[in-house]
DNA sequence: AATAGACTCAACCGCTCGCAG
DNA sequence: CCTGCGAGCGGTTGAGTCTAT
């Protein structure tokens, strides 16, 4: 079962990225637009090989680079408290489907959550279990097993449409502005790829965490993703993701129609409905009490309207 | 200072899903 | 309905980094 690995071809390119291989994408993107993978140049050979510019990728290393690494508006570095307990939350109801929690956290990439999961949070909840049995574990019955997918708490809706029910109520409206959008990781990658053409070292990239990093910085006019701006639609002030579950208001498109976050678009355009486990989701005393679980009070910044 | 072990996370692999012909 | 293909998802891996000894 299943089909022969897409980069068996010999001469694809495999591991890590370079920064040229990043810039060659960013611009093959433009030009392209996000999430037309199949209709990358195809190099008379039928396989998923992108081949732009001497990119020797195939399609989903490159789909998987720009979702978890290139797309604009991609938060990186530490999670904070907030983020944690909605993940938290999350997982405790839909169980791995990183996807459909990474959709109500359209900054964090699914593959972000889940290594943060794997890494820590799980670490965290196996620690607060082991010390006591709290109540939150014996009121949904879902931090025993973290390989959970269903959850007992008696939910009968299928999880697609609790899924829908999480996606409009993004909270992204009220999210702080000090995300960094990875258009300005591109754009310092940009930078260090120009200065190789005039200095033998670039300087490398930041590493995860550093707060040069996330810190906005000017872009400059001659880099060419400055484009980007009209392309995702945020002006870097990601006002794409300002979609608020009872308004309906289409977010910047532009993007959208690109193939991003085209099913959270639809799903905004579902009636609500909301089950007695959505009600748990968003209830405030639930997330609290995943807090106290995970003692993340400290500095914690629990939005109002999510807990 | 050197080394081993632990940790992190970017990327890959295998699989399913959905669509087009 | 069947088949083939691309997109997307979740699990896993392994190289790089950090920390303890």
């Amino acid at each position: 079962m299943g089909r022969p690995p897409c980069c068996d071809k010999v001469g694809i390119k495999k591991g890590p990225w370079t920064p040229e291989e990043d810039v060659v994408l960013v611009s093959y993107i433009q030009e392209n637009g996000p999430g037309n993978w199949r209709s990358v140049p195809i190099n008379t050979d039928r396989s998923m090989m992108l081949l732009h510019a001497g990119l020797m990728r195939c399609s989903k290393s490159c789909r998987l680079r720009w979702t978890n690494y290139l797309r604009p508006g991609i938060k990186r570095g530490n999670f904070t408290a907030h983020e944690e307990g909605i993940i938290v939350h999350l997982q405790s109801l839909l169980g791995n489907r990183w996807a459909a929690i990474a959709s109500y956290l359209p900054q964090r990439t699914d593959n972000d959550i889940k290594n943060y999961w794997n890494t820590h949070l799980k670490k965290k909840l196996a620690a607060a279990n082991s010390s006591s049995s709290s109540s939150i574990s014996k009121r949904h019955a879902i931090f025993a097993d973290d390989s959970t997918t269903v959850v007992s708490s008696g939910a009968s809706k299928p999880p697609e449409v609790t899924q829908m029910a999480i996606a409009r109520r993004s909270p992204f409206a009220d999210c702080p502005s000090s995300y960094a959008s990875s258009m300005n990781n591109i754009s310092k990658l940009l930078d260090g790829f120009m200065m190789k053409t005039t200095s033998p070292l670039p300087p490398p990239p930041p590493p995860y965490g550093d707060a040069t990093y996330d810190v906005k910085p000017a872009i400059e006019v001659a880099n060419p993703l400055t484009s980007f701006d009209r392309m995702s639609g945020t002006g870097g002030d990601l006002a794409f993701y300002d979609v608020h579950p009872y308004q309906q208001q289409p977010a910047s498109l532009s993007f959208m129609e690109h193939g991003g976050y085209v099913d959270e678009s639809k799903q905004l355009n579902q009636a609500p409905l909301l089950s007695s486990i959505e009600d748990w989701l968003f209830d405030e005393a639930a997330a609290e009490q995943v807090a106290d679980l995970m003692d993340l009070s400290d500095g914690c910044c629990f939005v109002p309207m999510m807990f």
